[in-house]
RNA sequence: GGAGAGAUGGCCGAGUAGGUCGAAGGCGUUCGCCUGCUAAGCGAAUGUAUGUCCUAAAAGAUGUACCGAGGGUUCGAAUCCCUCUCUCUCCGCCA
């Protein structure tokens, strides 16, 4: 959520990076719930402090009939303030759910774009492999070697659900551990294994509720939401309190499975391991005070890349440009890992700075110092990274001639002797 | 799932014949004094949100709300009533 002293300061600015967008939010109409929901409160506080002054007359009156004239007097005004505060309660409802929609203000350093096609890559790291044969892609060497079960997926949970198996299987809680490891041993962040299930709560304070609903799992009997990214639980970790600044930055490193409906039209996507309805990641997650988000922001990338340069795999980075930052980001960094099997540069972490628009949701602040006031904190992550993403590019970058898997030096620890997958 | 107890400010903990309670007291914290330094002692300050006035802004002044959440009774509720949530103890079940 942005801060609608925004708005309520600084209209045409806020439309004017709205636009930067390419999306339509009613500004103007926010504006005008706001001044009219100001002017009812204020009326209405009065009468609440008139109300408070004649209470406290009744309670020292002795005379029982002016007593009982200022009791009929309160009555009035209460009736009064009942239908202010009726039709505030509804102001306040309508400006809170359109307020819930806008999304982040992107900064300034952000390119303006209206879509993906705009993205900017702005480098490009360790060499694309060479072949001396055609690489084959991940399912081609799956299916063959019987690694990748997506039949049998099918069969027990539906489209887009595979089974690992062997190799593979092993292969991706390799991966896991190798990226966690990596985070908390080099890169100083705490490792954390939340829920993946969550209440509502946190699908608003993280921004993926209310406009995202139709692609999160539900569970309508708890009233508990599957988490689409660790994310949400980790975050949300610190909703509705104050850190004190000797805590922050708070660095998390997280694995858990996550569950998207991903409703695409069908066919796209549908081959392999790159797009399904759960999928594992490592997150990375961070809470900062707002003057330090743009460095972290930079370090959060490095510390993905780094995973993908310990696995010496060939990638690149991408500026996300205004019409393509989702909804909650400021600023938006991909990292795609090219897969030659399948030749084509995968979305293994999205890095985002959020500012405080998600600290302003879910309520997480901090105090420089305990006289000072609390103030919103700025949130951060990234991927670090997704798994069957690299786990294609693992499988495809390292195949050798006869279908087998070389096991990544940086992978050797959780290989043992083996050498080939 | 069954039975009982409880939810007050950073923490502990008062506060039920409803009124002057945003809330005693203690601890902690911050600032000042004192002290060769530290401790002790003394003094002061110390919640959040939101509105209005003032200001270039901050500061400041002032209003309102908040004693788990929501609703009700009343002129007036931390205090009474209802619903819900959570925590603790005991029993049952279970990886």
């Amino acid at each position: 959520m942005i801060d609608i002293k925004l708005i309520r300061e600084q209209k045409e600015y806020v439309k004017k990076e709205m636009e930067k967008l390419f999306v339509s939010v009613p500004i103007d109409e926010i504006f005008e719930l706001d001044e009219a929901k100001r002017k009812l409160l204020f009326d209405s506080e009065n009468l609440r402090n008139i109300r408070k002054t004649l209470s406290k007359e009744i309670a020292s009156e002795k005379n029982a009939e002016t007593v009982s004239a200022k009791k009929e007097e309160v009555k009035r005004i209460n009736e009064l303030i009942k239908v202010q505060e009726d039709e505030l309660g509804e102001l306040e409802e309508r400006l809170n759910s359109l307020m819930l929609n806008v999304p982040n203000i992107p900064d300034p350093e952000v390119p303006v774009g209206k879509d993906d096609s705009e993205n900017i890559p702005i480098a490009y790291f360790n060499e694309k492999k060479k072949f001396e044969f055609e690489p084959k892609t991940h399912y081609d060497i799956g299916e063959k070697r019987d690694l990748i079960d997506f039949e049998r997926g099918v069969k027990i949970s539906g489209t887009r659900f595979y089974v690992l198996k062997k190799g593979f299987a092993k292969l991706q809680r390799a991966l896991i551990g190798f990226m966690l490891d990596t985070h908390v041993n080099y890169h100083e962040y705490e490792e954390v294994y939340p829920p993946f299930m969550v209440n509502e709560e946190c699908l608003t304070g993280t921004g993926q509720l209310p406009k995202f609903s139709e692609n999160l799992y539900k569970d309508d009997d708890s009233g508990m939401w599957f988490v689409p990214t660790a994310e949400v639980p980790v975050t949300n970790m610190y909703r509705n309190e104050i850190l004190p600044m000797n805590k922050l930055p708070i660095k998390h490193a997280a694995y858990t499975a996550c569950f998207r409906k991903e409703q695409l039209s069908a066919g796209k996507d549908t081959k392999g391991i790159k797009r399904g309805h759960q999928f594992d990641k490592v997150e990375l997650v961070k809470i900062v005070a707002p003057e330090t988000a743009k460095e972290e922001l930079s370090s959060l990338i490095a510390d993905a890349q780094d995973i993908l340069n310990r696995l010496d795999l060939p990638h690149r980075l991408i500026r996300i440009c205004t019409g393509d930052l989702s909804f909650t980001a400021s600023e938006k960094f991909d990292i795609e890992v090219y897969a030659p099997g399948i030749n084509e540069w995968l979305e293994v972490s999205s890095c985002s700075n959020f500012g405080t628009f998600q600290a302003r949701r879910a309520n997480i602040k901090f105090k420089r110092d305990n006289n000072s006031k609390a103030e919103f904190v700025s949130t951060l992550n990234g991927s670090g990274l997704a798994l069957p993403r690299v786990m294609i590019a693992v499988i495809e970058n390292y195949q050798t001639k006869d279908g087998f898997i070389k096991v990544p030096g940086a992978l050797k620890p959780y290989f043992g002797m083996e050498e080939f997958i």
